[in-house]
DNA sequence: GAATAAAAATGAACAATGTTCAAAATAAAG
DNA sequence: CTTTATTTTGAACATTGTTCATTTTTATTC
């Protein structure tokens, strides 16, 4: 048993504080977009909820729309942690399948303006999001790809994420629709119920011989 | 003593001026939309464009976004001409559904930006949007309703619509993601089969005898 | 047609907000 | 404790939506 010892410096009092401010902005961004929404952000609000001053904040985020990254991959996060427990909680493909939308309608409901912010942020010009954070949105596929790889036992890999990524904006369509004003919305008490049918539906619609899923090649995406 | 003015203005001068400019206010809007997106409208570049002082704009509208408001309502305008125009193209319910499906998938890939507006634009803060532009969003719905009809006989009209939205819904979250970078998309070129399947397999489950449209109470919505 | 009144167009000024930067404060090293 | 390096600060800057006093245009009256 031997102790490494990583102590260069003894205390290491600048990066601890700076972790601790970064977590504090986080923390205060994510507070204000959940009362207010993505709109209702404000650089200099953060800050003063944060504890610091306006330049403090681009000492540790390039800009604002880094900040909201972080949160954004917070909050996947958390989605990521009560998909698997939903998922979890069923046997049958099926009902891993329909108990995963309805946790996604719950969380959505739930935590409107947190789970609105991951759609609604926009990269403002050229390059777009990092690699890391776009891979953290793996995480909503995860959860679906193994109950449809029992419903779907022909697929390869490559068409099994295919599957999962069309079965899975088909629901956040649903919710996400569901939820904003853009239409006469489906009654809230209704969504659940539609929702669930819709899965039924689907699922019926993967086990139909005549309906096949067509052989197409998506080895080369 | 009190004049009435009984004028009747022989040239009308102003409002057609005034209506003269609000054309050019909205097709301004609208070019810069289509090029640059949501984001890259700035109201000065729209004053320039349209040829008119930044103040000019004011008198018009009475702020940005009630301009882009008139933009998306000149969007849905041309979205329901060819939705309608494809849904005649062909006769089966079936295939009536597909053809609607693949248009809307044509016209965000076609009209990224304009057609992104619609949804990524928010009304600021308390007040949504006016009544008479979300009962514009009904176009999307009425195309889809009358091959449902026929898919689903035993539906009142009320439990129809509701279906037509989460049908529309669905269908557009995979067009949405499926243009979105969130996740290692889709591939283009496969995203047309990929949303006819998706499709066909959900008109499957609404034929599927074990799986009959709940007969939950849609009357007061 | 000229004079007058009403309305609209104008663009400078204002307010809000993201970002930068020279100066002050703080931490690390000697 | 002194010196040096780094960080924090908040005033200043740049951009942008919106307003408003002034100017220009249009309509009405004589």
């Amino acid at each position: 048993m031997f102790k490494i010892k990583v102590v260069k410096t003894v205390t290491g009092k600048r990066e601890e504080k700076k972790e601790v401010l970064r977590q504090a902005l986080v923390k205060a961004a994510g507070h204000r977009i959940s009362k207010l929404g993505l709109g209702g952000l404000r650089a200099r609000d953060i800050a003063k909820d944060a504890g610091c001053a306006l330049g403090s904040l681009y000492t540790v985020f390039t800009d604002i729309d880094e900040l909201i990254l972080h949160v954004n991959s917070n909050t996947l996060s958390k989605l990521g942690v009560v998909m698997e427990a939903a998922a979890r909680r069923v046997d049958s493909p099926q009902d891993v399948l329909v108990a995963l939308a309805n946790e996604y309608l719950k969380f959505a409901t739930e935590n409107r303006n947190i789970w609105a912010a991951l759609f609604d942020h926009r990269i403002p010009e050229g390059a777009g999001e990092p690699e890391w954070h776009v891979a953290e949105h793996l995480v909503l596929m995860r959860g679906i790809t193994i109950p449809l790889a029992r419903l779907l036992p022909t697929l390869n890999e490559n068409q099994l994420a295919v599957q999962a990524r069309i079965l899975f904006a088909a629901v956040h369509g649903i919710v996400s629709i569901g939820l904003h004003g853009h239409f006469v919305a489906v009654p809230r008490r209704d969504l659940e119920s539609q929702l669930t049918q819709f899965i039924k539906r689907i699922i019926v619609g993967y086990q139909s011989s005549s309906n096949k899923v067509d052989n197409i090649d998506l080895e080369n995406e």
